[in-house]
Parts: C-alpha cells; sequence; structure tokens
RNA sequence: GGGCGGCUAGCUCAGUGGGAGAGCGCUUGCCUCACACGCAAGAGGUCAUUGGUUCAAACCCAAUGCCGCCCA
C-alpha cells in the first residue's frame, strides 16, 4: 500500500466499476420504497463551475446516503439549452469569426448549435463524472431531445386547451441586442449616473408645464402630461392641453394618483409606449399609444430628423434642439438604476410587444395553497417566504422569446388565416384543408420548459414505469436565485399536470464567491475553476469541502486552504488504515460485540465514540446540516480514532492481538461506510482493501449501531487517562524535556488500567516513589518530574487559571436569586465545577 | 422603496440562554518503525456598537453602523 494516498491514482477506476457494474441504474420496479431526485440541468453554454461542484456534491451525497440506507434510487441527470444564454455564447462565437447568425441563416445555425450541444453536453457529462456523480446514465434527458420537446409541445397545447395562454400586445422587456422580450426575473438593475432634464411643454392658451425625464428622447412617443390629483400646483391645468416640442403633438394632461407629487417637478409626460407605468396611465385615460422604438432599440419618429438614430444620439440631438428654442430649463446629475439583459447586459427597452402569454392564477393560487398546506418544505424554512411572497404578485407569464434556439411554439397558421395549435406538425389545416401552414416564429421560454423537468424527465405525458415509480421525487437543491425562476414554475406545472407537487423537501445551498467577496465570475477574472481543484486535491477533498460549507447562512468565501485540508483528511484515513492493515495474523474482522467488554478500556472508549458519530453523521444528514456530519465524521477519525485510539492500542495492533484488530477493522469498516457519500472514492478504496469478503461500500448498509456500544463509564475514565496524558505532556514542553522518558508517580486511587494508559501515552516510567523535585498534577492525584527541569512555569500558570475559574463560579453561586431561579442541574454543575477547581487547587498544593 | 442574511481568533467559518470552537496560518520542540499531507506543546477573541429583557446573553428584543443578496 502506498505511502501516500493519490487520489489520481483510484478516481476514474471506481468511477468505471461502479458504473459498469450497474449500482446507478434505478429500477422502477422493485419492492423497495422510491427516492428520486432529478439534477437541475446545467445551462449548456460551457464548464460547470464551483456553483455545479457544490450542487452535485450535496445531490450526490444525499443519493448514496439514500441508497445505503435502504431506498431504491434515482439520480437523474440533464443539461438545459438555455435558449438565450447558449444562443448569445454562440453568437459571440460567430462575431469572433467575423460572421453572424443572419448571414448564415437559421438552417445554418441550427447545425451550428446542434455541434455545441454534441459539444459541450459531452463535456458537462465528463465533468460530473469526475466529481463521482452516481447519475443513472441511463436516463440522461437534455431538453432538446426529442422526447423532451414532445412534452414542451404537450404542456403549451393542454394550456391552450384549457384557455390559459393567449397572445396580446403589452409592454415588454425588449432587449434590443437579442431583439427579443425577457421577463422582469432576466432583468438586472444596476446604477447609472445620468441627468434628469428639465423641460418646458408650453400649454394651449399661454402658459407653460415643465417636465423632468432621464430619457429626453422619448418624449417624441408623449401622448400627455399628467400629474397628480392633489397637487395644488397643477389642478389649474387639469383638462388643458400640452403641445409637445419638436413633434407639435397635442397632449392632453391628466390627473393621476400614480405620479408622484415629489418626483421632479410633480408633472409627468406619459409615454404609454415606453414606460410600464406610463403604459397603466394612458390606458386609465384614453391616451393614444405611440410606440417610439424599433426592435433595436433605434427611434421610430418617421419624418423626424431623430427617425433611426441610436438612442442616445437622438437624446444628443433633442436637448440641443430644445435648448436651442429655450425649452431646456435645467439639468440635474440622477442616479437611478437601469435594467439590462443578465445575459447580455444591453441596457432593457420598455417596447409595446405582441406576445405569448399564460395566464397563471388557478396555478399561482394551487402552488400557494401546496406550500401552505406544508406538501413542500423549505431548508432552510425561510425561503418559503422568498417563495409564497413573489407567487402572491405573480402576473401572467410572457413564455414567448423572439430567439432562433429554443423549443417552437406550436401554433400553425394557413394561408387562409386559420390557426391551429397541435402537438405535432399538422399536415393540413383542420379548417380549410389548405396544406400551406407556417409556424408561428417566437420559441418559448427556457423556463417553460424546465418548469416541467421532474416528470417530463420521467417520460410525461405517457404513463411510463418510471414516471409512475419515482413521481413525486423527494428533494431538489438549488441556489436561491433559482426559487422563482424555476422552483416555483415546478411546483405550479407538477400540480397542474400530475395533481402533486414535484418534490417534498427544496434545499437551498450558499453560493460560493472569489476570496475577495465578489462574484465568481469568468469575466471578472474571479473564477475557481474546478477541475483545477480536482487535480490538485482530488474529488473527495473537494466534495468534503463542498458539503462542509453547502449549508451555510450566509454566502461562502472560497478558501483553498480548507479544500486542502480535507485532502490532508483523506490521507490520514489512508494511513491509519496502512497501520491496521500492517497489524499481522489473519484478522477475523468479525463484528466485535461478541467481544467480552471491559477487557480493554481503550476499546470500550473507541466504540462508544463511534457509536455518538454514527448518529451524528445520520442525524445531519437527515437534518439537511451536512457540516454537522462531516465534522463529526472528521473529528471522530483524527481527534479520537487516531491520535487516542490507534496510539492507545497499537501495541496490541503490532502483537497481532484479535481483540484490537476486530475493534479497528469496525471502526475502519464503519466509518468508510458513513464517509462514502462525502468521499466516495478514497471510501471504496479503502474499505476494499479491509479483510474479508467485500463487495462495495457505495452498496453496503448505512451503519445504525443502535446505540449498542455507548459506554459513559469508559468515556469517563478514557477522558481521564487524555487529560492526565495532556498535562504531563504539557509540564515535559514546558520543562524543555525530551520527548520520552521522566517519572510519574500516581496515587493508588488511580487504577492501574488508567495508570498504564496513562504511562504508554504520555512516555513516561510509572513510579512508585518521587524524588525530590517532581510537580503535583492538577487533573489526579500524583507528581511528575523530568530529568532536565520541573515545568514549574505551566504549574503557576494552571493555578491561576484555576483560581480565576473557581472565583467566576463561586461568585455565580453566592448570589441567591441564581440558587433560587436557575434550574437545579444548572446549580449542581457549578458546583461539580467549583469542587474539581477545589480539588485541582489542593492538589496543587496552593489552596488558600 | 420592500424583504432576507451576515458582522465570533490573522484568514475562512461553526456555535439557539448557564464552561468561547474547528480548519488553515503563527510560535516552540520533534523525521517517535501509519502518516512531515505528520506528531506534541503553545500564543491568539471587551463574540460590530448602544440600550433593554433575564438570576444568567455570542445566543432573545430594540436601535445604529457596515457588508452581501433577493424582489419592486
Amino acid at each position: 500500500m502506498p505511502k501516500a494516498f493519490d487520489p489520481q491514482a483510484i478516481e476514474a477506476g471506481w468511477y468505471a466499476r461502479w458504473e459498469s457494474d450497474g449500482l446507478f441504474i434505478a429500477d422502477p420496479t422493485t419492492d423497495k420504497t422510491k427516492f428520486a431526485m432529478c439534477f437541475p440541468p446545467p445551462n449548456i453554454t460551457g464548464e460547470l463551475h464551483m456553483g455545479h461542484a457544490l450542487q452535485t456534491a450535496v445531490y450526490d451525497l444525499i443519493a448514496r446516503y439514500k441508497r445505503m440506507a435502504g431506498y431504491e434510487v434515482l439520480f437523474l441527470p440533464g443539461y438545459d439549452h438555455a435558449a438565450i444564454a447558449t444562443q448569445n455564447v454562440i453568437e459571440n462565437r460567430l462575431a469572433r469569426e467575423g460572421t453572424s447568425k443572419e448571414e448564415l441563416g437559421r438552417e445554418a445555425f441550427a447545425a451550428r448549435v446542434e455541434a455545441w450541444y454534441e459539444q459541450v453536453g459531452a463535456t458537462i457529462i465528463n465533468q460530473l463524472r469526475l466529481l463521482g456523480a452516481s447519475m443513472d446514465w441511463t436516463r440522461l434527458r437534455f431538453t432538446m431531445d426529442s422526447r423532451y420537446y414532445r412534452s414542451v409541445m404537450t404542456a403549451f397545447v393542454a394550456f391552450y386547451e384549457r384557455g390559459w395562454i393567449y397572445r396580446a400586445p403589452r409592454i415588454v422587456n425588449w432587449c434590443p441586442h437579442d431583439r427579443s422580450a425577457i421577463s422582469d426575473l432576466e432583468v438586472e438593475w444596476r446604477e447609472h449616473h445620468d441627468t434628469l432634464y428639465f423641460i418646458h411643454y408650453p400649454v394651449e392658451g399661454g402658459g407653460e408645464v415643465t417636465i423632468a425625464t432621464v430619457r429626453p428622447e422619448t418624449m417624441l412617443a408623449d401622448t400627455g402630461v399628467a400629474v397628480n390629483p392633489d397637487d395644488p400646483r397643477y389642478r389649474r391645468l387639469v383638462g388643458k392641453t400640452a403641445i409637445l416640442p419638436l413633434v407639435g403633438r397635442k397632449l392632453p394632461i391628466v390627473a393621476d394618483d400614480a405620479v408622484e407629487k415629489d418626483f421632479g417637478t410633480g408633472a409627468l409626460k406619459v409615454t404609454p409606449g415606453h414606460d410600464p407605468m406610463d403604459y397603466e396611465i394612458g390606458q386609465r385615460h384614453g391616451l393614444e399609444i405611440v410606440n417610439g422604438m424599433h426592435e433595436d432599440g433605434s427611434m421610430n419618429a418617421p419624418g423626424l430628423p431623430y427617425d433611426g438614430l441610436p438612442s442616445l444620439e437622438a437624446r444628443r440631438r433633442v436637448v440641443e434642439d430644445l435648448k436651442a428654442q429655450g425649452l431646456l430649463v435645467k439639468e440635474e446629475p440622477y442616479t437611478h438604476e437601469v435594467g439590462h439583459c443578465d445575459r447580455c447586459h444591453t441596457v432593457i427597452e420598455p417596447l409595446i410587444s405582441e406576445q405569448w402569454w399564460l395566464k397563471m392564477e388557478e396555478m399561482r393560487d394551487n402552488a400557494v395553497a401546496a406550500s401552505e398546506a406544508g406538501k413542500v418544505r423549505w431548508h432552510p424554512e425561510r425561503y418559503e417566504r422568498t417563495y409564497l411572497d413573489w407567487l402572491r404578485g405573480l402576473r401572467d407569464w410572457n413564455i414567448g422569446r423572439q430567439l432562433w434556439l429554443g423549443h417552437r411554439v406550436p401554433v400553425y397558421r394557413c394561408d387562409n388565416g386559420h390557426q391551429i395549435v397541435a402537438v405535432d406538425r399538422p399536415d393540413e389545416c383542420t379548417e380549410c384543408g389548405s396544406t400551406q401552414l407556417e409556424q408561428d416564429p417566437d420559441v418559448l421560454d427556457t423556463w417553460f420548459s424546465a418548469a416541467l423537468w421532474p416528470f417530463a424527465t420521467l417520460g410525461w405525458p405517457d404513463e411510463t414505469d418510471d414516471l409512475e415509480a419515482f413521481y413525486p421525487t423527494d428533494i431538489n437543491c438549488t441556489a436561491r436565485e433559482i426559487i422563482n425562476l424555476w422552483v416555483s414554475r415546478m411546483i405550479m406545472t407538477g400540480l397542474e399536470f400530475m395533481g402533486e407537487a414535484p418534490f417534498s423537501d427544496v434545499v437551498i445551498h450558499c453560493v460560493v464567491q472569489a476570496a475577495d467577496g465578489r462574484r465568481m465570475s469568468k469575466s471578472l477574472g474571479t473564477g475557481v475553476d474546478p477541475r483545477e481543484l480536482l487535480s490538485k486535491y482530488g474529488a473527495d477533498a473537494l466534495r468534503a469541502w463542498a458539503t462542509s460549507v453547502a449549508m451555510s447562512s450566509q454566502d461562502v468565501r472560497f478558501d483553498e486552504s480548507r479544500v486542502e485540508g480535507y485532502r490532508r483528511f483523506a490521507n490520514k484515513i489512508w494511513n491509519a488504515t496502512r497501520l491496521v492493515l500492517s497489524s499481522p495474523g489473519t484478522p477475523t474482522a468479525r463484528p466485535p460485540s461478541f467481544l467480552e467488554a471491559g477487557e480493554h478500556l481503550e476499546d470500550r472508549w473507541i466504540l462508544s465514540r463511534l457509536s455518538y458519530a454514527t448518529t451524528a453523521i445520520t442525524s445531519g444528514i437527515e437534518g439537511f446540516s451536512f457540516q454537522d456530519s462531516i465534522n463529526a465524521a472528521y473529528a471522530f477519525a483524527w481527534n479520537e480514532f487516531c491520535d487516542w485510539y490507534l496510539e492507545a492500542a497499537k501495541e496490541r495492533l503490532r502483537a497481532g492481538d484479535t481483540a484490537a484488530q476486530d475493534v479497528a477493522y469496525f471502526c475502519l469498516d464503519n466509518l468508510f461506510r458513513l464517509l462514502h457519500p462525502f468521499m466516495p472514492f478514497v471510501t471504496e478504496e479503502l474499505w476494499s482493501r479491509l479483510p474479508g469478503d467485500r463487495d462495495f461500500v457505495m452498496r453496503a448498509e448505512w451503519p445504525d449501531l443502535n446505540g449498542n456500544f455507548v459506554d459513559p463509564g469508559a468515556e469517563q475514565e478514557f477522558r481521564l487517562v487524555m487529560s492526565i496524558v495532556e498535562e504531563v505532556r504539557g509540564h515535559r514542553q514546558a520543562a524543555g524535556a525530551p520527548p520520552r522518558g521522566g517519572h510519574l508517580h500516581l496515587d493508588h486511587s488511580v487504577n492501574d488500567t488508567i495508570a498504564g494508559l496513562v504511562a504508554r501515552l504520555a512516555s513516561v516510567d510509572l513510579v512508585d516513589v518521587l524524588d525530590a523535585g517532581g510537580v503535583p498534577l492538577a487533573i489526579a492525584p500524583g507528581r511528575v518530574s523530568f530529568p532536565a527541569g520541573t515545568g514549574d512555569m505551566r504549574r503557576e500558570k494552571e493555578q491561576r487559571r484555576l483560581e480565576e475559574d473557581l472565583a467566576r463560579i463561586e461568585a455565580k453561586l453566592a448570589n441567591p436569586e441564581f440558587r433560587e431561579k436557575a434550574p437545579p442541574e444548572v446549580v449542581a454543575n457549578l458546583e461539580a465545577r467549583a469542587d474539581a477547581a477545589r480539588m485541582a487547587l489542593e492538589r496543587l498544593g496552593t489552596l488558600r
């Protein structure tokens, strides 16, 4: 067995063996209880990042744990076409090649997209494998594969037949770069430093009204002026008509509650074609709608010199012309939030556009009710409110996108103007038989297809075995920014089409930030490539770190040294195993329940600790606080098993003592099972090296010791051993004495077992009588001496610490209110501590 | 503008009312036949600030400051 653990040497081999033995494949026909998770499909935009690594580690730990705990587990992988994001990535590539999708045409562009899918899809799958994800690759799904496509079409038609899908013009968030509408959730707000312009609008019959705006160029599409009805400054103007400068259009002056009196001048230019609030005001007062902008973001002002100008250029010209006419009153610096496309970062323009809408009312109400009825549990709980607040304010969903990539809307029109909505493309018009059919050019919002993920992946709308066996699934784990985009929509469609919420538990993991607290992002240069970490530290270390931080209450800054720490941990258990395996003889590796209990204190102690660790690790996973599990496993393995048990039992192991071997192997066997979900590779490797006939730890049973080895007496005695050893070592160090040697005298009240263990672990010789010059121990009646000195420095310090401690405790105990009101066990505990401190001081011979 | 989270050791983070913790880093001593990816011993903290509740507050409440996120 090599001296150091080398992740690279074993990872690929084990993954291949798990896979070839079919360990990832779920069987829908077994009698076992089913447990299913559909992995959130990564966007097919490129490489996986740290967020994916963390998410995968969490999912996979749950999958592996549940398998070991006896469930039939389906862990279904896939990836998402991410229409707008992928189109942007491919378009950027085309731009670098000096071409564009328009130049290529739809067909050639589609071919590029196909090639991209193949290449990036393979990359994603490969990276998930490197992480050790135990996914059922036989069920791999892609949102654009033909079966999934059909599910999406079926859902569209079903909604349409319910009368929930309609087409209507509305103000939408328009991305001039993508030339598509996007949803509110895809708009990213950023602070802009702009100018607030104050402009005179002349009023018919004399006078003027001054409005304030940061977008003067949009005045070309103004169709009214609005003031607050309670604003005395403007009361006399209501009902009159203003004249739009530069254009000459007549603008009714209306009174509307929506106008803020305190903003600007209190008079608002109303541009119903370019602002959602103005649109509402326009609707209420019957104002005309002028669409002032083309789809590319340039101005639409027929007959005017600004027509076709980009908006910033138009703004410059408009401001210039207003100045020339003396209508520009003043300019002020102004800071406000401006929406950008979260994919291409272009400034979003509100635009009147005809779009496909999905009515959300009924689905929204059902989703709220399901959550309130506890059908979906959130971890941490507070995220339920995030979800409910968003749902309650939910309006109809714009499901159409004007992209070249995605699921085409299944709506066809014949040359006689009839409209057909069908899952499969019809050959002829159902009304007039015409064969001249044209499909609607829009595609569906990516989240429309993603919303169907938990059942479309299982075969819906077909009634498949998988759907029957594995729906509803159990857990969905994601980052909080996805709650509204995806989780809520899955819940809504799941309830609608399947009659049940798609999962019972939603787990929200934290976000990994760069070490300096900034967002991890490739463009900022702050990203960390998980593959680099995999090659430096191994998948187990990366996973252990990821699971240890995943449920942090706030986002975590990436700290590479912690990943490195888990690599050391892997090396530590590797070497512990090496030590135990070097024990001579033919180990029986039988469970130590057959041991004559009590023969060896260290055996009883470590089994008791193992029992506690097992409970802690299990309840950590069950309670979604994975850091508790990994911490418990780490502390048991390193600080108890390696640091104390192996040191105490080393000589017995070297001598081939079968009881020690049984205990050591039992601890390792259980430890590897308990750690397997967190560190699958190293545990599989080490487990396979243990004696006995072994299959895979991956399908070993999850440990449940039922508290069988819990032994408070052994714990107490061994704790005393550790304390005395630590005190002796402390004195040794303070005395500057060599690492071994020295004399220890312990009073006869300390039993021989304890004394023997202490002598061995502290490397001192027990003596019946100690020559002068020794120092008394505080923790037990005894004295220790070293050839090189006495360690009195330490004794003084220890004394000071005890005295301070005792003084603090006595002060509390002296308070009659404390004795009266505090629970008796708290009082008793403090009294015991005071006694212990007094006794220790007495042993030091310094009790005052 | 509304909401949420955070502020604990030099760094990254645990800690849900009664003895301040881990990993890394730092200091000192050790290549002790599992491991120097190691062993041992240490140093290091008015738990953001102020006020309140309580016999008792890192923890509960209120306010303030700073950092971050979500939504409008």
